[in-house]
DNA sequence: GACTTGAGTACGAATATAACC
DNA sequence: AGGTTATATTCGTACTCAAGT
């Protein structure tokens, strides 16, 4: 890094902030971490020559003695998928909070050997601690690998925490439970539903909820129809199966709000209106829901709460003490694409 | 982090290795950053004993020797937009490729205040150099502010290298040269743009790209029109102005992929073909580009490149001696969506 | 004896200098 | 002397122990 001459004056240390205020080093160091036992009149001074000199704490050098680098590694295998992109971003910003840098490293497959050079990278750099963010089984696999190196938690919606793993995400059951169950409230008796690749910890969650809240309402589940991916493509096709069907359902849950409008768009090419002829609801709630026509009902997912408890997880004093996951509940968005109930 | 505890042991040291291989500490440092000097039979019997005792270079130790982390922070602003988002990812891997950890960082704004507070933090944190990745003036401005402090880097399509800044990004005009050039070539006459938000160097960029091939060909430019967004919908309606249009154009290149979608639907709404009525060419070559109806032709945008450019540069000795900034050629990716010439 | 401050050393790698065969 | 290896010191912070008021 040619230019770094150009800036190579070395910072000041707290022996240069002493030298200035007339105090020992030991003294600035304590005013940098235990204040209340140093003079306030010496603080004081301490604190301006640290002003005046711009001194900064040299995170190296408290890192070798500490072990402790406040750089939190995460892994991440979706590169672009709405659900992984937010997490990732949500983490950052959880940590960033708290003081932490977060190292991102975005995989492109979870073999042994990937996840292994990867951990290596992230060791030789210091990490405290990893988060991976895994929404398919392979990566969660690798990752209890992992936790024999390094304190990881694992963010997904499927896992449950096993041999001392730590698991946070969102509780994809529930959320698919309270979208079902608005549909039921609204009077629908025959609830189909879309579902996403079924490799995803997240679309495997919303079947089950969906069969849940059937269940509980003491109806039965229309056949399922998997989608083979989470694009608006996946749900037009979905969209054309379920209405080859003889009888088509009141209302169908899909797994995500793209394959939503997949579906809407495929049933009004039929005719058919939404929420009038068919109720809709979607899971995800993307920054375009609010737009599409209908605006789409959909299940609002809190990244921000579990990136956070992800982050607590790794950092606190909890860790290891929860026997259950910190599975975040989502909570259904209320717009237009469900036909209010008619009594 | 409690569970720290259980892997408290400590990692071993050069020392470690020293005593077990019966050598100084210097020797097997010498192993690590100079094997030559070290004889063949020293040589192997270090490197096995750090094999057997798993000993990992301590990074906090050297950086503080060093005054080098490996670490690397990016600033982005875009949080989930296409190009930002795979600029973000084509960084991470590069700098991965040669040893750097990245350090992301995403803001919700470019004020001065949350620049000021992100450098602070990886300035804290000892980062080697920044990349800011800004599609928008505001975070270019306030870049220039960073590099008085550290090597930075700028990643964009529309600034200029200035006061010592450099700047990596990928030729947008290039790009829209060549997607206008490929319709005129077609036999298009009339080749009209939508664009992206003006706000973007992207945007702007495109334009002129747009502006510059018709202007060779000795054509006259339609009006153009302004997208309110990147989606499509923003293309949608921006297709509505252009049908309002006393005569039709030829051909629409539009701003992105996701535009050209939208314009597509509303013209095949009016009952108009594409290609056989009209051709249309994208931008950036999104993973669905290649499914659309038509396949979308369109311009890919080598964002892996870009990415490895700015690192070169933040990295290299070639630092500030480039007058011209590092923009990288994109690609026409020829699909489905123009009409071959006839003749 | 409280309260405040200082001296000295450890963390682990890099390196200048010196010593060995 | 030339090829190897060893000794001693440095980087900046944290912390123990001791000393000063």
């Amino acid at each position: 890094m040619a230019r770094r001459s150009r800036l190579q004056v070395r910072p000041p240390s707290m022996v240069d902030v002493a030298k200035q205020a007339g105090v020992s080093h030991q003294t600035v160091s304590r005013v940098l971490n235990a204040p209340e036992t140093v003079s306030p009149d010496t603080r004081r001074r301490v604190e301006r020559v640290m002003r005046e000199l711009g001194y900064r704490r040299n995170s190296q050098a408290r890192a070798l003695k500490t072990r402790s680098t406040g750089l939190i590694g995460v892994i991440s295998q979706g590169d672009t998928d709405f659900g992984p992109a937010r997490m990732t971003l949500a983490i950052e910003e959880a940590a960033r909070e708290r003081g932490y840098a977060t190292a991102l490293t975005v995989v492109r497959d979870a073999s042994a050997d990937t996840v292994e050079k990867t951990l290596d990278f992230f060791l030789s750099h210091g990490i405290d601690g990893i988060v991976v963010i895994t929404p398919v089984p392979a990566l969660a696999e690798a990752a209890k690998q992992l936790s024999k190196k390094t304190p990881v938690v694992i963010v997904t919606s499927g896992l449950w925490p096993a041999d001392n793993m730590d698991v946070a995400g969102i509780d994809q059951e529930l959320g698919a439970r309270r979208a079902t169950a608005h549909l039921i409230e609204a009077g629908h008796r025959s609830v189909a539903h879309i579902a996403g690749p079924m490799d995803w910890f997240d679309a495997r969650g919303r079947v089950v909820g969906w069969r849940q809240a059937l269940a509980v309402a003491e109806l039965s589940a229309p056949p399922m129809v998997e989608a083979g991916g989470w694009t608006a493509e996946s749900g037009y096709r979905a969209a054309q199966q379920i209405m080859s069907w003889g009888q088509l359902p009141d209302a169908v849950f899909a797994a995500n709000d793209f394959l939503a409008l997949g579906l809407i768009r495929a049933l009004e090419e039929r005719g058919l209106r939404v929420p009038a002829d068919i109720s809709v609801v979607g899971f995800d709630d993307v920054d375009a829901a609010g737009y599409f026509s209908p605006p789409l009902t959909t299940v609002r997912q809190p990244f921000e709460d579990a990136g956070r408890a992800a982050l607590e997880l790794l950092l606190d004093e909890s860790h290891g003490l929860t026997q259950v996951p910190n599975f975040i509940a989502p909570e259904l968005v209320e717009r237009g694409s469900v036909r209010p109930a008619q009594r």
